[in-house]
RNA sequence: CGCGGAGUAGAGAAAUGGUAUCUCGAGAGGCUCAUAACCUCUAGAAGUUGGUUCGAUUCCAACCUCCGCAACCA
């Protein structure tokens, strides 16, 4: 028996999800079923990250509890979840007391380790960025990126992760593993990065001025930084540092791990991350899959222009499976990708309007009238492609089947041998509802829903009485 | 010379040192099982300038443009 470990990034819960989180759900929830379709056993992980200033200062906002606010979030993040139908095994909320404490222990082990220490410095610190600032960093001496806000000057003790002791270490991890990071040009990217030279740098902050966060051990005067706490959701999710390991066992230390981010998240993922389970004495991530961004319209998607892409409004107009079926086939696997609505529309029209839900019809509705049923299912042959991260090329694959099904029905004609040849005909239903059979447990893993409904009209032999996908006019409104 | 990515028909992608492929869209024809669906055909493309070569979209160099990162972000 296999064991394939699986995450996403734990999304920080100072707003709502959007479409790129929506595309990397989406995708590891295809991953996880894809991997459990194979017969392995799956950890599939999700879930909040849920300390830090911005979460503190967004509930004196509304006035309330910071625990009172992330609850409220993470609430929300699990019916997103419930919207894009997540097959996750486990919800990471990094407010549980169980992963604060196993924060703690990581902390502990590091620092016996020896990689962990205390220094005073002073930084500018923008609060909207929840990170100090260099110099260079600065434009007219204000943080770019909140122009608008003062910035902080810090004067204090923290602790700092010695990061630069884990430059060479981290330099041969990338070169003995060519598939650490995928694609190739962001395991360079990251190559180089480490290569250029690691700087220690603070995970701690003082409690009196930021106390949103899991105390360090053995200080009752500091918190830990956020990133600290947030990366060891991927193996507190999995019990480590608890008395019961099993899982960790199975999952992290004899399975296969994934962990799956956007661009942005690259260092925390491929090189903190991994130094800090370094650090900690523990096996690193056997592979990180980087997602590139979603634009729309040509654009970065900001609230000004109003070309912000709302996956669950998408959902609600066009069904979740559309939405699945668009993510996997429309949005480029590693590169960034523009996402309209029109390219949306047209291909919803096109390749399951017209392609995968009319085929089921025409199908279905030939086996029913020369009553043809399935009774030798087919052998699937199995393809690597979702296990490569190969989202775009397993859709064409699968979609290239559904068009040489078009292909042999206006070919082979069954709707006329039928007329005076009845055996013929039901020798090509026969073949078309065996290529459907392929099909439909090609899209399992991407299109659940779809798949169960194709299965259920495949069993009655009848076409579905509501169509699969139907006809939608152009809203260019979502 | 901070790091990385991308420039291929109207749109999105792919492959390749030798006829540039696929999907969508457009135009014409065909078909009638099917959700006015499906099939065929047609038109339409390599950022610029050099270099290597019998031959370059591909390899090399320079440049231009766009995007992202630069210790917040999927």
């Amino acid at each position: 028996m296999n064991h394939f470990y699986l995450t996403t990034t734990l999304p920080y819960v100072n707003g709502a999800a959007h479409v790129g989180h929506a595309i990397e759900f989406m995708r590891a929830d295809m991953l996880a079923r894809y991997h459990r379709g194979l017969g392995s056993q799956v950890f599939f992980n999700t879930g909040t990250d849920e300390h830090g200033q911005k979460i503190a200062d967004k509930a004196i906002e509304l006035k309330v509890s910071p625990q009172a606010y992330v609850d409220d979030m993470a609430n929300g993040w699990k019916q997103f979840c419930a919207d894009i139908n997540m097959s996750y095994d486990f919800f990471s909320r990094t407010t549980d007391t169980k992963h604060e404490a196993i924060a703690q222990e990581l902390w502990r082990r590091c620092d016996d380790n020896g990689y962990i220490y205390k220094k005073s410095y002073q930084s500018k610190y923008c609060v909207g960025c929840e990170l100090q600032k260099t110099d260079s960093e600065l434009v007219d001496g204000m943080c770019p990126d909140h122009p608008g806000k003062e910035l902080e000057l810090i004067d204090e003790e923290n602790y700092f992760f010695a990061f630069s002791q884990f430059q060479e270490r981290l330099l041969e991890l990338y070169k003995n593993n060519p598939t650490f990071v995928v694609p190739d040009f962001r395991l360079q990217e990251i190559t180089n990065f480490v290569a250029g030279g690691l700087q220690d740098f603070s995970i701690s902050r003082l409690k009196e001025k930021m106390s949103w966060g899991v105390p360090v051990p053995g200080d009752d005067d500091q918190v830990m930084y956020v990133w600290f706490d947030a990366l060891t959701n991927y193996i507190s999710a999995l019990g480590w540092g608890t008395e019961d390991q099993s899982q960790f066992d199975t999952f992290w230390d004899q399975g296969h791990t994934v962990q799956m981010c956007g661009k942005d998240n690259l260092r925390q993922q491929s090189a903190i991350w991994q130094a800090m389970l370094m650090a900690a004495g523990l096996p690193n991530t056997n592979q990180i899959f980087v997602e590139g961004h979603v634009v729309s319209g040509g654009q970065k998607m900001s609230k000004s222009i109003g070309n912000v892409i709302d996956p669950v409004a998408y959902v609600h107009y066009y069904g979740l499976d559309a939405v699945r079926y668009f993510v996997a086939r429309h949005v480029h696997d590693v590169q960034d990708s523009d996402w309209t609505v029109e390219r949306f529309h047209e291909s919803y029209m096109a390749s399951l309007v017209n392609g995968l839900g009319n085929l089921v019809n025409r199908v279905l509705n030939m086996a029913d009238k020369y009553e043809v049923v399935l009774d030798v299912m087919p052998q699937t042959e199995p393809t690597d492609h979702l296990a490569n991260f190969q989202f775009n090329a397993e859709m064409d694959r699968i979609w290239k089947l559904i068009g040489d099904c078009d292909q042999y029905i206006t070919d082979e004609a069954p709707f006329k041998k039928a007329k005076d040849d009845l055996p013929a005909a039901q020798e090509d239903l026969r073949y078309l509802l065996g290529q459907l059979w392929i099909i439909n447990e090609s899209i399992a893993p991407i299109m659940p829903e779809t798949y169960g409904k194709i299965r259920v009209a495949m069993e009655l032999n009848k076409k579905p009485e509501e169509p699969l996908f139907p006809r939608l006019d152009f809203n260019a409104d979502l």
